[in-house]
RNA sequence: GGACAGGUGGCCGAGUGGUUAAAGGCAGCAGACUGUAAAUCUGCCCGCGCAAGCGUACGCUGGUUCGAAUCCAGCCCUGUCCA
């Protein structure tokens, strides 16, 4: 760490916090300042949509763009079909190639707003390893790929160890995804030139797999750089919202709920969470980061608008933070609340508190939403709810009706 | 194929015939305190139902018993060692 980036990319990268090993500073270093260095992340097609775990590399291509050089992205239509079993207690259940396609065509949506893609010098790429995983000729591949690993020094690697210690199951499907990722490297380089992998720390065996194998094979030296494991500052993996996992796909999680995650930062992150979800310049993060008491939720706010400018616009991020402000703020209602449509016909009967509020999202099941009641956590129209068996009509519904589960989860519920 | 050890609620992990919807921990939710923070304390935490109540649950299937997560049989899965 005590290595002076001449390159522009790796100044960014060491300033705000963005490095957490690499293969070979100084050749990376100065590969950078020499021309434009193409560089892939890859990613897994596990669900349909990328969570904010995953952001930290994506702004990492962006800087990476940002300083002139080539963004890779790609799809894990072929590795999917394996299943990374890195620091993984059990085998993953295997999913279908159906499916597969399917959260491809969700992630995919998502790296346009972050990135350029084209056929220029430094526009990004989109790539799926399907396309040369898929057709593999098994005796072929052994020969010419699978005779350059060890499995010796496989099972030596931290991300399986943990697993075998365990005497937990580890399948030879499994086993090979390390093989098929330092495939895609090789083959990457191949097709594109690409000259870095980069990843999270916890692909760093992956990552040195692929350069010590294209070494084997075409003798070029090709390099790795991998980024820290975020964690919140109390310990915590970051990335969970109430209502479950952060997806950056907006039909998955509103950009309301996006920006209220960040809105809730921890005070001890929220200088290094500028640095990385945000292109503010260092020091104005530094300061925002250390301002004191409750003035350091002007930082969560400044955060909160530019990480959701990014991702869903300064629109969406000027409504959300305008709602944030009529909600907590005055006690009203934002049109950027969650919303729940009910019909008249429903309405008519009387519609239950407790089937709103699981309906609205508030709650996850039916005796969620009691328990909430229960313990004076539900409330309409900031009035505390104490009857589970309160049933709202028609007339409760000429105006909006704003449901509040606890201090900050709010949902509207209209008539359609 | 054989011997041995295992399979419990989102996860970890107790429980070896009834008082067990199943100890304890983690995660989660709510209340208090606050700043939409953290820490702390308190309560909650299988599902359906406004409720009375009902329904599921300790790998699967069957059996023993008034009564089983706990005993028996067969099967499936995992690990270790042996072939």
């Amino acid at each position: 760490m005590t290595y002076h980036p001449k390159s522009d990319f790796m100044r960014v990268m060491f300033e705000r916090g963005f490095v957490a090993d690499c293969t070979d500073y100084q050749a990376l270093d100065e590969a950078l300042v020499k021309g434009v260095v193409p560089a892939y992340i890859g990613y897994d097609a596990t669900a349909a949509s990328l969570h904010v775990g995953h952001l930290m590399n994506i702004m990492v291509l962006r800087w990476l763009q940002k300083t002139g050089h080539k963004p890779i992205t790609l799809m894990g239509g072929g590795t999917t079909k394996v299943g990374d079993p890195s620091f993984r207690a059990e085998e993953r259940p295997l999913l279908t190639p159906e499916k597969i396609d399917e959260n491809i065509a969700g992630l995919k949506k998502v790296f346009a707003k972050y990135l350029t893609y084209g056929d220029g010098a430094t526009e990004a790429v989109m790539l799926n390893n399907a396309e040369w995983l898929d057709h593999l000729n098994y005796l072929d591949f052994l020969r010419d790929i699978g005779r350059h690993f060890s499995v010796n020094r496989m099972l030596s690697f931290e991300s399986v160890k943990s697993r075998l210690d365990r005497e937990q199951s580890l399948s030879f499907l499994e086993f090979n995804y390390m093989i098929l990722q330092a495939y895609d490297f090789l083959e990457i380089h191949r097709r594109y030139g690409c000259l870095l992998q980069m990843g999270g720390s916890d692909q760093w065996g992956n990552i040195i797999n692929g350069v010590d194998l294209t070494r084997r094979v075409v003798d070029h030296e090709i390099w790795g750089l991998t980024t820290p494991l975020l964690t919140t500052s109390d310990g915590r993996k970051m990335g969970k919202s109430a209502s479950g996992a952060v997806w950056l796909n907006g039909d998955m999680l509103s950009s309301y709920e996006f920006w209220q995650f960040w809105r809730n930062t921890t005070d001890a992150d929220v200088g290094k969470f500028l640095k990385i979800f945000t292109e503010l310049p260092v020091e104005e993060c530094d300061r925002l980061g250390a301002l004191s008491g409750s003035e350091i939720n002007l930082g969560k706010i400044i955060l909160a608008n530019h990480a959701t400018t990014l991702l869903h616009g300064a629109e969406a991020a000027a409504t959300a933070e305008a709602t944030a402000r009529e909600v907590f703020e005055k006690g009203g209602v934002g049109d950027d609340l969650p919303t729940l449509k009910v019909s008249p016909a429903e309405v008519s009967e009387g519609l239950g508190i407790v089937q709103l509020f699981v309906r609205a999202g508030l709650a996850a099941t039916g005796k969620d939403a009691k328990r909430l009641i229960q313990e004076g956590g539900a409330r309409m129209n900031d009035e505390l709810v104490t009857d589970a068996g309160l049933r709202v009509g028609a007339g409760m519904l000429a105006e909006p009706l704003k449901l509040t589960a606890g201090k900050k989860r709010h949902a509207l519920v209209v008539l359609d």
